[in-house]
DNA sequence: GAGTAAATAT
DNA sequence: AATATTTACT
């Protein structure tokens, strides 16, 4: 009969379509000009607002790395299995489930840290995109779908501990901890299944602080255990000192802007491979380059799937 | 349902 | 072997 919409023209080697032209110049006329676009080279924030907020810088895209990464999500798009993440370490590519904040990936060296004594007051910085293992596109209908292998990296895990230690241990239990995380896609079941690893990690900590790192979980090494953490027994955390935890506490007022991360990233695909891409872009090609500085509050991560619900969010 | 420990699974 | 998920129990 007639053609209906997919939402997403690929593009147009043969167009046979004849009717379509007129459409897609239609489209395009909706399109901001050149001109009102911002320079790649040109940083969406100062130096000073970056380092004010700790915000590590964007690596700087050049053109090409833009003709890249159209060109994998093209073929992505397509059901075209050939990219995954073999690739280098920037191109996170978000549909338009989590366009709205982009990560970046990181690759640095371990010893990253400030030797700077004191504790180290972060501010809300990126964590990280961890990827599953499998579903390269993920349909908001199943929701009840098995997902992916949750990879705990050392940014997720970080902020694991930092809400951790803002609780106290008294209170860190899993359903509170995964909502102030407040990381998309991550569920109670995570939490539950690190906080046991962690437990179990403190407690063989407790008994031979200095053991090697080498055996022992490289991970939970990374982040070092606050002192909050380290009381037995009972106790109310009482006062921070002057430590100030930039973490999401659940308090009704204004506090540190901590927007929830995404978790999921893309990934390969199983053998089963529907070329099932949706795209469902909306019609304002500004917002993608917008930051969800929002007064994002923490109650609920902000999912963005067809339906407004959420897997955590009791 | 939630928290935890133990058993599976990858 | 390590780590994440699932199951079982409270």
């Amino acid at each position: 009969m007639t053609e209906y919409e997919t939402g997403v023209h690929l593009d147009e080697d043969e167009n046979d379509d004849a009717g379509n032209d007129d459409r897609v110049h239609e489209w395009e006329l909706g399109l901001p000009a050149a001109d009102d676009l911002t320079p790649l080279s040109q940083a969406l924030i100062s130096p000073e607002l970056a380092s004010a907020f700790s915000i590590t810088p964007e690596p700087s895209r050049t053109l090409l790395d833009v003709n890249r990464a159209s060109k994998s999500t093209l073929a992505a798009l397509r059901g075209n299995s050939a990219l995954s993440q073999g690739f280098s370490t920037n191109n996170n590519f978000k549909s338009a489930e989590s366009i709205r904040d982009s990560m970046d990936a990181e690759q640095e060296e371990p010893n990253r840290y400030d030797s700077r004594k004191s504790q180290r007051i972060e501010s809300p910085e990126e964590a990280d995109s961890a990827v599953r293992a499998d579903n390269s596109v993920d349909d908001p209908s199943a929701r009840t779908a098995k997902r992916p292998r949750l990879v705990w990296t050392p940014q997720l895990h970080k902020r694991f501990v930092e809400v951790v230690a803002h609780l106290g241990i008294k209170n860190a239990v899993p359903k509170t901890i995964m909502q102030l995380m407040n990381v998309e896609g991550l569920t109670r079941e995570n939490v539950a299944s690190h906080l046991q690893k962690y437990r179990l990690y403190l407690k063989r900590m407790q008994g031979l602080p200095g053991e090697d790192l080498s055996s022992s979980d490289q991970l939970f090494a990374s982040t070092p255990v606050p002192q909050s953490l380290r009381e037995n027994g009972a106790g109310t955390h009482s006062g921070h000192g002057n430590g100030h935890i930039p973490v999401p506490v659940p308090m009704p007022y204004g506090a540190t802007p901590i927007m929830p991360m995404p978790v999921y990233g893309m990934s390969h695909q199983g053998p089963g491979g529907d070329g099932l891409g949706y795209h469902g872009f909306e019609s304002n090609p500004y917002m993608v380059q917008q930051r969800d500085w929002s007064g994002n509050r923490y109650g609920q991560s902000v999912v963005s799937r067809t339906h407004p619900a959420g897997p955590n969010e009791k």
